[in-house]
DNA sequence: GGTCTTTCCTGATTTATATCATTTAGGCTT
DNA sequence: AAGCCTAAATGATATAAATCAGGAAAGACC
């Protein structure tokens, strides 16, 4: 119905986070009212949602593209605490401990991003005890994720921690190809090293390593998971 | 009412959570029937309250006493990955996320715990939304403190964690005596240094060092916090 | 009060990882 | 396609913190 330039205003049933969002059990008419309510923006590489020690605006919807959240350090050398990609929520974190943003919401590439004004959001979890549930299970989840991290700071030394990390990606962005799993999600090493803690030589050193064991692959800018066998033996881990 | 050595059925409203608790915006009739639903156990130290691997039973509610909230590693170590105290919640992570226990609850002095059913408190959220809205929060906070530990392991070495970590212990447990702050939580040199992520010997040597700077003083058991300013430069913090 | 056991503490040595210093290779821009 | 800039890679060295080892308190138990 738009015309081609005219801004989007894509229905939430659209949504790729089908499925697993926050939104799914709602009403047709519940559902409806929030489309009207979002506003859909886009975000380039390297441009921020949210900066850390601002008051929270909303909640933040992802339906493309992946982010990274910042912690500042002292010396002005930041740490990656989470991953967000497409389908997940960012943002609701600060919304309801009425605090300023403790972290930055960086776009890792190009991204597409509904947001909800903190009113309405805080209107839908009193009225819709479903979205107070999924926001729940999805905090429940990220402090899960977040606890495991803190937890293999303290008993994996970083090749294990960087095997972790692989695995992980593996199975948050690892997309089967012909056998090996390409990482859909464009990290720099010093994006990887931050994830796991260490210094941006020691990861690139030890990803190197990983090569030579034909562990993983690289072709160009992307990475391909190649045995998965190998790098969960290195990790010490089962799962 | 009940005779001296009858199971004691204590209402919420005498919880020691008041005023921070996640039930406290409860009108008096849904209080009153949490009271009857709920059970109270004590724990003696050492005890677990639950064990990582297992299914979830149902939310606890510290009423008294500290737990500590622990991840097994692959050699057996185990990191400590949160502290919890009277007046806060536990098990609230792995109840709606439909995940078993992924960590292990042990009590480090003798406490005592107000049980709620799984079920209960599915129904409770349904129809309470000032419940709904204080888990969201407390999930929040906890996840907040989760990421800004991760941020630590990242950006600041052992002696600076050592110091954050005093910090944070004045903040959640000091009682102030005499210009001192007592740290009312019993730890062990290996339980502090866990929380650090670092070894046993290394704590005691930097906790060492710390006493001679005047910034803590032990008598026995029980540690102060002298000079904060000093935890604060030494930390590299300014909160 | 005395033994036993656990926790705490200090010293010596080793090691994993950070840091510093170059070199190489990819991506853009013109 | 040449040049430029940023990211990736590798080598050499330094250092923070782990590990190993032994002793001193401090509780626990009889």
């Amino acid at each position: 119905m738009a015309g081609n330039n005219a801004p989007r205003f894509d229905h939430c049933k659209d949504c790729p986070s089908q499925g697993q969002g926050i939104f799914c059990e709602l009403e047709n008419l519940a559902l409806n009212d929030l489309s009207r309510q979002k506003i859909t923006n886009t975000f380039k590489k390297g441009q921020t949602l949210f900066v850390e020690g601002n008051p929270p605006y909303g909640l933040y919807c992802i339906s493309k593209g992946n982010v990274k959240v910042t912690k500042m350090g002292a010396d002005g050398k930041d740490s990656i605490v989470r991953l967000v990609s497409a389908g997940d929520v960012l943002g609701h974190r600060s919304i309801f401990t009425e605090q300023f943003y403790s972290a930055t919401a960086t776009a890792l590439e190009d991204t597409s991003v509904c947001f909800i004004d903190k009113k309405y959001i805080m209107k839908l979890v009193q009225s819709e005890p479903s979205v107070a549930q999924n926001l729940i299970s999805r905090l429940g989840k990220d402090l899960g994720a977040s606890e495991t991290k803190i937890a293999s700071f303290s008993q994996r030394n970083v090749f294990e921690r960087i095997c972790e990390l692989l695995l992980l990606l593996k199975q948050s962005h690892g997309v089967e190809e012909d056998g090996k799993f390409r990482l859909d999600i464009k990290l720099t090493r010093e994006e990887m090293a931050s994830l796991v803690g260490t210094a941006t030589e020691t990861l690139i050193r030890f990803l190197s390593e990983l090569k030579e064991e034909k562990a993983i692959e690289q072709s160009g800018k992307t990475m391909y998971i190649v045995d998965e066998e190998k790098l969960l033996k290195f990790a010490n881990l089962s799962y």
